[in-house]
DNA sequence: TGCCATGTTAAACT
DNA sequence: GAGTTTAACATGGC
């Protein structure tokens, strides 16, 4: 569930309940749930792996960490795992083992949406920016700072090393020009692959160094790793991807 | 069956 | 107080 284009998905899963009106609200996350009741749905908004419900009065904040999932009118999960039904006339929407909570209402302002990658508003020259501005950062780390690729996760930032050829241990600063560029130019691309192949279920068929144990380009083995600051489980083929 | 992972935050440290 | 490391959370797939 957790990357952003994951979250696309819902977003467009639930987007007949724009503007219907929440009949009761329950689940145990820990806000006033009841304060929901009556008010309509103004829109459904994502920023990377954030999900979030507007009404008139409230947005609710949804964070679908590692574990979280969601699923429309049909309740799949134990009842302890329901953090938040969200009860409509013409049916239901349930979110289950997630972050929930309320944000101050001005809140939305202060994102920053040309981070999303998976938004319209998205910036490639300000992501650069932004880059620049951290020459010793890895490219690793890099990949998974939410302030520049938001809704960037790990799957994606595996994916597209292997697919630009970088080592993940390369840093920032010191990535030819034309490599940057390619590096930010596919953490948006490989995104949306990323969506397409998930709504086909065919996303972990493409994975060409995630989880695998061969490269697909040289044939020789992915290897795995713990890497950078964030310490993530990092798969990458030490022949092809080259270390700046 | 046990391990561990598409993630983040808050507490506990130095 | 700052910067950092660790623990906590909790489910499902392999």
């Amino acid at each position: 569930m957790p990357e952003g284009p994951s979250l696309v998905i819902l977003k467009e899963a639930v987007y007949s309940f724009k503007g219907a009106k929440i009949l009761s609200a329950s689940g145990n996350a820990k806000f006033d749930k009841s304060v929901l009741i009556n008010k309509k749905i103004i829109d459904f908004k994502t920023w990377g792996k954030q999900f979030f419900i507007q009404t008139n009065n409230h947005i609710i904040r949804i964070h679908f960490l590692l574990f979280g999932s969601y699923s429309i009118d049909e309740h799949i999960k134990p009842d302890r795992s329901l953090r938040l039904h969200l009860h409509f006339a013409k049916g239901d929407i349930y979110f289950y083992t997630c972050a929930i909570r309320f944000i101050d209402k001005n809140m939305l302002d202060e994102y920053d949406w040309e981070a999303d990658v998976m938004s319209d508003k998205w910036n490639a020259k300000a992501a650069k920016k932004k880059l620049l501005f951290q020459p010793e950062m890895l490219v690793c780390d890099a990949m998974l700072n939410q302030e520049i690729f938001s809704g960037v996760g790990n799957i994606i930032k595996n994916e597209v090393l292997h697919r630009i050829k970088v080592h993940p241990l390369s840093t920032i600063g010191n990535l030819p020009s034309t490599k940057l560029n390619r590096l930010i130019k596919e953490a948006r691309a490989y995104s949306f692959d990323f969506l397409e192949w998930k709504i086909k279920f065919e996303l972990k068929n493409n994975w060409r160094a995630h989880t695998r144990k061969i490269c697909s380009r040289c044939n020789l083995p992915i290897l795995k790793e713990y890497l950078g600051k964030t310490n993530r489980r990092t798969f990458f083929c030490d022949n092809c991807q080259v270390k700046y």
